[in-house]
RNA sequence: GCCCCCGUAGCUCAGUGGAUAGAGCAACGGAUUUCUAAUCCGUGGGUCGCAGGUUCGAUCCCUGCCGGGGGCGCCA
């Protein structure tokens, strides 16, 4: 059991730094050694490119060392043959009997032979993190999707993870749209929807505020009220917060995100007093124009400010105070923070100073690049944002359209089912797909595509793979799949079977780099592999035993896709 | 001024130390009496921003420059 929980890579690795210090013993360092899957079949299947390193240690030409090692290296269950190359690769070509054996392992695994090396590890992810009284639009999508797909991964590694929503609940906004409530608010569009109409009452009275020095003077006066605890604040302040909840609540559904904690920044307000003692005890703060810093430049960084002159306290506190309660509740291995590449500064600063207090704990900021709009900068103040909810109705509207055009027959209840799940999983794949570093300029076409490398066309290779399972005990039922043997009859195949043992590396090293993209371009290409073998090879007419075993195959393929799709939060409908 | 990202095919983007740099879209040519054509097969398309450097080997690492985006004391 143990032996199928270790990727191809690692086994592989291991055998080859094996046969390395058996050749030249303690005189060079085999730690390095690994394997890579080779980009081209004539090059084998994967490839140990170690010789050209050890040639200058060794002082010894590397086609040499390659040779030696090829010749002396002890048989492995899993190689059968070595090749050397070029200026000195090692090409291996995997045995066709292990291949099959390790594929057939994958037979109803529905983890794809993904090992859980997280077990006992705890890792809090902070993502999404909204604001209240504010609608989301597309440009929180990035951080709800990316950190979904990375708390799925996590968990699939066996990793306890706490998915925790840092909403963002407290902060001078409330003083603004305190005084835009009292004075703006239209009760009947407050009943129809309640963010938009805090968002439109929010804006006049900021613009008020920008005009008129008396309306700022009378917002900052509300917020000291609201933080003081006075009674009417207070209960505006519940009611905006659980306006806000319910709404982002109804979204989270639709994009099946959810949460093990919500808790906004206002969780940790008790505990802000004390982060600022702390700071003063380690003699890290510093008053510095009627503020309190923390001076950074040792450490090549900005001054930070930890409480604000007219004694307020800022940003950074609270995620200082954050990281001392998470510590304390989770005691996680490290904390992953999910947010867009303008907060860098203020992660590094914070970080440095959570160090600087004794944290231990391992802090990541994983930051995705600014979803754009192609003419302008995305801004809400030049009113070009486009809603969350907007793009999702649309997103599903344009899949409805294709399903009823290509599959007319289905029921309509089934072709809305269906639609949701293809439009949702459009647009997740279509930001997944990409390097969450990289600008987003969003165009409708691009984040709603259908065809090509999307999410609709893993989701159609999924239904067409549930289509044969279905066919096969339609035409045949006496056939016994539980009982066939897997073959391997050809190339397409045997392509097939490198590219499905390769799933539980993608999904660490994704992880590790935190990054989704890894694990959409791995599905693409197994969706791509299957596409041409469905296209091009027969299953159900193949003669009796290659027909068994074709099948089988489709089913572990089906697995693999299933099980990736779902990392990325896409639902595979077994019919489209 | 300083710091962080990005610059790859007409367009949108993968690839981040290995062999001949890949997809999708767009263009063009094929494939459906057949397991779902949202598909498949093929063709054309590149000084990997520019210039140096490190290396057996650089799109990838280092330095400089050019172009674009973001950030830099009381927002979060």
């Amino acid at each position: 059991m143990q032996k199928q929980l270790t990727t191809v890579t690692d086994t592989l690795a291991t055998w080859m730094q094996a046969a390395f210090t058996a050749l030249y013993g303690e005189a060079i360092d085999v730690s390095g050694v690994g394997v890579v899957a080779t980009g081209n079949a004539a090059f084998g299947d994967y490839q140990c490119n170690a010789a050209m390193g050890l040639a200058k240690v060794l002082k010894v030409a590397p086609r040499v060392i390659a040779d030696r090692l090829v010749a002396e290296a002890p048989p492995h269950e899993a190689v059968a043959r070595l090749e050397v190359a070029g200026p000195g690769f090692i090409n291996i070509f995997l045995a066709d009997a292990w291949l099959v054996s390790r594929v057939a392992a994958l037979r109803g695994d529905p983890r794809g032979g993904v090992p859980q090396p997280g077990q006992g590890r705890t890792v809090v992810m902070d993502y999404s993190s909204p604001n209240i009284a504010k609608p989301m639009h597309i440009g929180h999508i990035r951080s709800t999707i990316i950190g979904n797909a990375l708390d799925r991964m996590y968990r699939l590694l066996g990793y306890r993870v706490i998915a925790d929503n840092h909403i963002g609940d407290w902060g001078t906004q409330f003083g603004i749209i305190i005084m835009g409530y009292r004075n703006f608010l239209d009760r009947t569009a407050l009943e129809q929807s309640p963010i938009e109409e805090l968002e439109r009452v929010y804006v006049k009275s900021y613009e008020r505020a920008k005009a008129d020095e008396g309306w700022m003077t009378q917002c900052r006066r509300e917020l000291v009220k609201l933080q003081a605890g006075d009674p009417e604040n207070t209960a505006l302040w519940k009611q905006f917060i659980a306006l806000s909840l319910g709404e982002f609540a109804r979204i989270y559904k639709r994009l099946g995100v959810a949460f093990d904690l919500v808790r906004g920044e206002s969780f940790y307000n008790d505990r802000l007093a004390a982060m600022i003692a702390l700071l003063e005890e380690k003699g890290l703060a510093t008053i510095s124009e009627g503020a309190l810093c923390v001076f950074l430049e040792e450490d090549g960084l900005p001054v930070c400010i930890v409480r604000k002159s007219d004694g307020g306290y800022n940003y950074a506190t609270s995620d200082l105070a954050t990281v001392f309660s998470r510590v304390e509740e989770f005691a996680p291995e490290k904390i992953v923070y999910v947010t867009d590449e303008r907060q860098q500064l203020h992660f590094k600063q914070f970080f440095t100073i959570s160090r600087k207090l004794g944290v231990e704990t391992r802090l990541d900021h994983v930051w995705f690049g600014l979803m754009r709009l192609p003419d302008a900068t995305f801004s809400t103040r030049q009113g070009n944002v486009i809603k969350l909810e907007h793009l999702l109705d649309e997103a599903e509207r344009r899949a409805f359209e294709l399903i009823s055009t290509s599959s007319p027959d289905m029921k309509e209840a089934c072709r809305r089912e269906v639609a949701r799940a293809v439009g949702i999983g459009a647009v997740k794949y279509a930001d997944l797909s990409q390097n969450p570093q990289t600008t987003v300029t969003f165009t409708w076409d691009k984040a709603l595509a259908l065809d090509g490398n999307s999410g609709p066309y893993l989701q159609y290779a999924y239904a067409r793979i549930a289509s044969v399972r279905d066919k096969y005990s339609e035409r045949f039922p006496d056939g016994d799949l539980e009982a066939a043997d897997l073959l391997l009859t050809g190339p397409a195949e045997r392509d097939l079977m490198i590219r499905l043992l390769r799933f539980p590396e993608v999904v660490m090293r994704a992880a590790d780099a935190y990054k989704p993209s890894m694990v959409a371009d791995y599905l693409y290409e197994l969706a791509q592999g299957y596409s041409s073998f469905y296209q091009n090879v027969p299953f159900l007419k193949a003669e009796t035993g290659i027909r068994e075993s074709r099948v089988l195959l489709c089913g572990v393929i089906a697995a693999v896709l299933r099980r990736g799709l779902d990392l990325l939060g896409i639902e595979t409908p077994e019919r489209i």
